[in-house]
DNA sequence: TAAAATACGATTATTTTAATCGTATATTTA
DNA sequence: TAAATATACGATTAAAATAATCGTATTTTA
């Protein structure tokens, strides 16, 4: 199973959510509400994502969370880092002899650190912007989103 | 997290072995202790892989298993699929509704589809044959694999 | 015909992921 | 300036997925 964690999924859908909203902050709860999903475990994420400097979050009353730059400028591989999310193909790849026990009897490790590099160039080379500029073409539940 | 598992990872050092070895059955037992993999978690996944036509069953005395093709004819797709397992990035993008119970609220199908895709293509076009070519290359116990 | 192999359903263990809980802290605005 | 509304975050629990194991049946060939 190669795949995004909910973690993940959840962080793009309110990534792409505040891309579309980018003069107002959103707080956690609103957007746990328009998005269905759980409230403290997005909470979360948010915050992963304020550390990283990715969104700002802002206090008080009228707070909530913007983005901190341009969508063209969120790489999802800085999301995946974000979210302390690893993204290797298998454990070995990183030359650590201690990610595996097998590692002395096990030779796949250079193809695959190959065909791994490939999968995170695409990671890298795609955008917060992807997942907003074809945006109307999308089914979308415009009440929903409010929009 | 986006990786492969460890039955993928097993299988891919089994082919890879049975590759270097095309002339010869090689039993589970055998594959197994030379590759540290647990004999009965190997020898179900060779059986998935035999029953797609990856590799051949051998009974008897002196079975064992051994490449169905050639190399460069075995697409890591081919293998995924063979184990039952999912690359999907995400479970919507089958545009299946059931598949997320957000699937109203969320708009991140589209655009994941479309890097999945190429994700797809990357493993699709790798194979058995890149596993092996630069073989020599790798840090390899030549005593525990016995060529 | 016995040894050595594959076949496979069923179960258990382990690990990872996801969700929840509780409490503390910061900011704004009425 | 105090109350309301936010974020912050460690700790715990629940659920799901993955990995490993067990037991038994079947097939082949030396």
């Amino acid at each position: 199973m190669i795949r995004f964690s909910k973690k993940i999924e959840y962080a793009l859908g309110t990534l792409q959510f505040l891309g579309l909203h980018q003069n107002t902050p959103i707080s956690a709860r609103e957007l746990s509400i328009k998005l269905k999903i759980p409230y403290e475990f997005l909470s979360k994420t948010l915050q992963q994502l304020a550390r990283s400097g990715i969104v700002i979050a802002n206090y008080g009353i009228k707070g909530g969370y913007h983005l901190a730059k341009k969508p063209s400028e969120i790489h999802f591989s800085d999301i995946i880092d974000a979210l302390d999310e690893n993204a290797s193909v298998v454990d070995c790849v990183d030359g650590l002899e201690a990610s595996c026990e097998r590692y002395n009897y096990c030779n796949i490790k250079n193809p695959l650190l190959e065909l791994q590099s490939k999968i995170f160039e695409l990671i890298r080379s795609t955008t917060l912007e992807d997942l907003l500029k074809d945006f109307k073409s999308t089914k979308f539940d415009v009440a929903n989103l409010d929009c």
